[in-house]
DNA sequence: TAGAGGACTTAGCACAAGCGAG
DNA sequence: CTCGCTTGTGCTAAGTCCTCTA
């Protein structure tokens, strides 16, 4: 069971956190909410509290801190030339210019055929530019980003769109596959076998080895079970230890593998088909202007996948039917017709929001919309809305700030909660934290922080621990501002103990509403939007403009991963992540071996070479016999496995063509060479004389080759360290949602960086207001 | 004036597609 | 050309914040 390390889970948060037996001896129980009691202490506070050291004005607002506090490392490896594929990059980018008009003027003549031509189309890089030209052609392009913002409480006022596509109905598991039950099978309803084989795909998955998600799968089918009048064979269903899924699972384990190993002009045929099947959805008519749709798929049925210890996790997820779904499009807009027997829930003609159809799930009865593509115009101005309004912030921050430090000696306990808290969300960029129910996962932010999250070290570092948005663990030791410390010490003061609420005259409202009072829509996450787009901006501007791209890009992606740092963006290490760093080190001990050998053999052949430059030998003697030796060892054995696995592969595919096999006699012919290669190691590293191959007979040429080794070296060096920071670290959240895309516009104007090095297709095309607004000289 | 409901953004994971090394 | 890893995208869960209602 492989968990992510950052991902805590139930058993430990029962520990950690309040029991319920504790609670009821405490004189202040009978609160309503269980866990997350309120304590209050008292209203307002006397001197002794109140009074205190000067305001050291230490300008210790600022996010760089919690950068600092969080020990970053910036890669500051000096490149010397590190970008061996640039050319080939202008290469490709000019071949595929070519191939763009080719494009570009099929697709004139058939404009429907637009995405079609894009995804066959292989050549990322001007396809952007492409279609721009080619929408400029055929339609005036609106360019919403140039127009003035009028009022947006009207989204729209036309909208036609085709509906919603529902997920295929149920296909019955062949009969010879079935669920068993104390060992014999079991014929169920078809509903029961559908509930079942939602869980007999994820069989291997962890959330199936989760007790939670067994019993609420359990539960949900045996109650689908029940409705749908039993087992056909008088098998009754009561324990879940008695279930065996196996058959059900191997199944479907079995179309996976299937459909993995199909020819790729297989899978052409079968993408080309699901995109004619989806093209009618995926774009609608919003004002009179084509745009497209995000999700126009309808969640199909499964079960409820909760993050972290979630207590409604494995629950059924039921299917929704087209009466379940409310359309919302223009009065005069045609309806777009239910599947054939059915009917629409509801048709609305509702202006005032975004969505174009919505459903209620079951799980939270909570709704679910379909909305319009990130790269339509109204996500787009609510995104250009939202990095405006972080940036207004700019004005106020220093305002916001020295109040926010007055504040926290204020003698009213509410007045110095909200001012503790707003200097968390600053400094920290924690989220604003609303309170949960306890059908949720126990997750927090600033306002529901409780006792137990915060420890306290005089004089002044704290330790948060905590399980944030998604269960990622949030855990940082850091340094606050002394009056912050005293603060939090007189917020823990007794009666409050574990189980309480930290802020507990606090909610996100109630700062909201503070917030308003220093600028109008204002809000807490404005603050993240704010320190992140910031935070990038001044450490972009640390950047010299200098160097090859691909050292620019490793200066940036250090500075991108400064903001998923602060704001805490994680991801799982990749399973074969260890494994690959060591395989990574491996290589780079590799090829310095071979650079000390090359110098060896440099000498044999001219030992004049030492006098004239002896720092150039200087690692002659790094190596020790040992590692070399190992290091031998470990060629030789990737070279016999290479040799075992070929030998395999060329014999299944002889079998598969009926042609006769390679005897072992032929791979004992290849191994028999690796094992000269062994002995020649040997030999050279009992005698020290290295026998180079024949071609490289000049000092000018082992020179050349020793200079190659060097390069590969430095590269091979540099991408394992990037690899190793990021590896727990993920840059494209903060990429997609908090820094401002016109930062890294014109960074890369600036810098003379290729915008796809930074954005992806689909960033692009999110962005394109930003590419096409900002230019290089743009700040935040 | 709290709490529920509604509408929107933000988030990591799973899986497919792409890509470079051998 | 194949294999195995990395990168990009789709999916949908999980937040925030606002409005409506009793």
């Amino acid at each position: 069971m492989t968990i992510s390390p950052n991902r805590a889970h139930k058993s430990k948060n029962l520990e950690s956190y309040t029991s319920d037996e504790e609670e009821d001896d405490m004189p202040l129980s009978q609160a309503s909410i269980k866990k997350r009691r309120r304590v209050k202490i008292n209203d307002i506070l006397d001197d002794d509290e109140g009074d205190g050291d000067e305001d050291e004005d230490e300008d210790a607002t600022l996010s760089s801190i919690a950068v600092k506090n969080k020990k970053q490392k910036i890669s500051k490896i000096k490149v010397e030339e590190f970008d061996g594929s640039s050319s080939s990059q202008e290469k490709k980018v000019k071949k595929s210019k070519k191939k763009s008009k080719k494009v570009s003027k099929k697709m004139i003549s058939d404009p429907k055929n637009e995405t079609k031509q894009e995804s066959d189309d292989d050549d990322k890089p001007l396809k952007k530019e492409v279609s721009t030209e080619l929408e400029n052609d055929e339609e005036e392009e609106y360019k919403w980003w140039e127009k003035q913002n009028e009022d947006d409480s009207i989204k729209w006022t036309t909208l036609k769109h085709n509906g919603v596509l529902l997920p295929p109905p149920y296909e019955p598991l062949p009969s010879h596959v079935k669920l068993y039950y104390e060992g014999k099978p079991v014929d169920l309803p078809l509903e029961a076998e559908e509930v079942a084989g939602f869980f007999g795909a994820m069989l291997e998955t962890d959330h199936a080895k989760n007790p939670t998600f067994q019993k609420n799968f359990f539960t949900d089918f045996l109650h689908v079970l029940e409705q749908n009048g039993g087992t056909k064979n008088g098998i009754e269903i009561k324990e879940f230890t008695k279930c065996d899924f196996k058959k059900i699972f191997d199944y479907y384990d079995l179309q996976r593998e299937a459909t993995r190993q199909k020819s790729s002009l297989e899978k052409k045929q079968i993408r080309l088909e699901r995109e004619k099947a989806e093209e009618k959805y995926k774009f609608c008519e919003l004002d009179g202007r084509k745009e497209q749709v995000g999700n126009f798929k309808v969640e199909p049925p499964g079960l409820f996948r909760g993050r972290g210890a979630h207590p409604k996790t494995g629950k059924l997820k039921r299917r929704v039917q087209p009466e379940d779904i409310v359309l919302n499009l223009s009065e005069d807009a045609p309806i777009p017709e239910a599947p054939a027997g059915h009917q629409w829930g509801e048709v609305r003609h509702d202006n005032t929001v975004q969505w174009l159809a919505m459903w209620k799930e079951n799980i939270f009865n909570s709704l679910k919309y379909v909305r319009l593509a990130a790269n339509s115009s109204l996500k787009g101005q609510n995104d250009l809305k939202k990095f405006e309004k972080a940036r207004q912030l700019k004005d106020h921050i220093d305002t916001i700030r020295k109040d926010y430090r007055k504040r926290l000696k204020n003698k009213f306990m509410l007045e110095r909660q909200k001012a503790t808290a707003i200097y968390l969300i600053d400094v920290f960029a924690l989220r604003a934290g609303g309170e949960k129910s306890e059908e949720e996962a126990d997750t927090v932010g600033c306002c529901s922080l409780r006792y137990e999250h915060v420890t306290l070290k005089p004089p002044n570092t704290v330790i948060f621990d905590f399980l944030g948005k998604d269960s990622i663990r949030y855990y940082q030791q850091v340094e606050v501002d002394k009056q912050v410390f005293k603060d939090l010490t007189i917020f823990k003061r007794p009666p409050k103990q574990p189980g309480h609420q930290l802020f507990d005259r606090l909610d996100p409202s109630i700062l909201n509403k503070h917030l308003q009072s220093y600028m109008p829509g204002l809000t807490a996450k404005v603050f993240r939007t704010y320190n992140a787009s910031k935070t990038m901006q001044d450490q972009l501007d640390l950047i010299p403009n200098e160097g090859t791209v691909a050292e620019k890009l490793l200066r940036y992606n250090a500075a991108n991963r400064t903001v998923a740092i602060l704001c805490n963006h994680q991801r799982t290490v990749t399973k074969g992540h260890a494994q690959s760093v060591e395989k990574a080190n491996m290589k780079i001990k590799e090829l310095e071996w071979q650079k000390i050998r090359l110098k060896r053999g440099l000498l044999q052949l001219d030992s004049s070479e030492l006098k004239k430059n002896k720092a150039y030998f200087k690692e002659l003697d790094d190596l020790s016999k040992e590692d070399e030796a190992s290091i031998h060892a470990h060629i030789i054995e990737r070279e016999r496995d290479r040799l075992h696995k070929k030998f395999a592969r060329e014999n299944d595919k002889k079998k598969f063509m009926k042609e006769k096999e390679l005897p072992e006699s032929e791979l004992k012919e290849w191994l028999d060479k690796v094992e000269e290669k062994k002995k020649q190691y040997a030999k050279e590293l009992k005698t020290n004389v290295v026998e180079l191959r024949s071609s490289l007979n000049t000092v000018e040429k082992i020179k050349a080759q020793i200079e190659k080794l060097e390069q590969r070296i430095l590269t091979a060096t540099i991408q394992l360290k990037d690899k190793e920071e990021n590896s727990e670290v993920s840059l494209g959240t903060s990429k997609l949602n908090y820094i401002d895309p016109r930062l890294n516009v014109a960074f890369c104007k600036k810098y003379n960086v290729p915008i796809e090095k930074i954005f992806t297709k689909t960033l692009r095309d999110k962005f394109k207001w930003a590419i096409e607004s900002a230019d290089e000289n743009w700040r935040f």
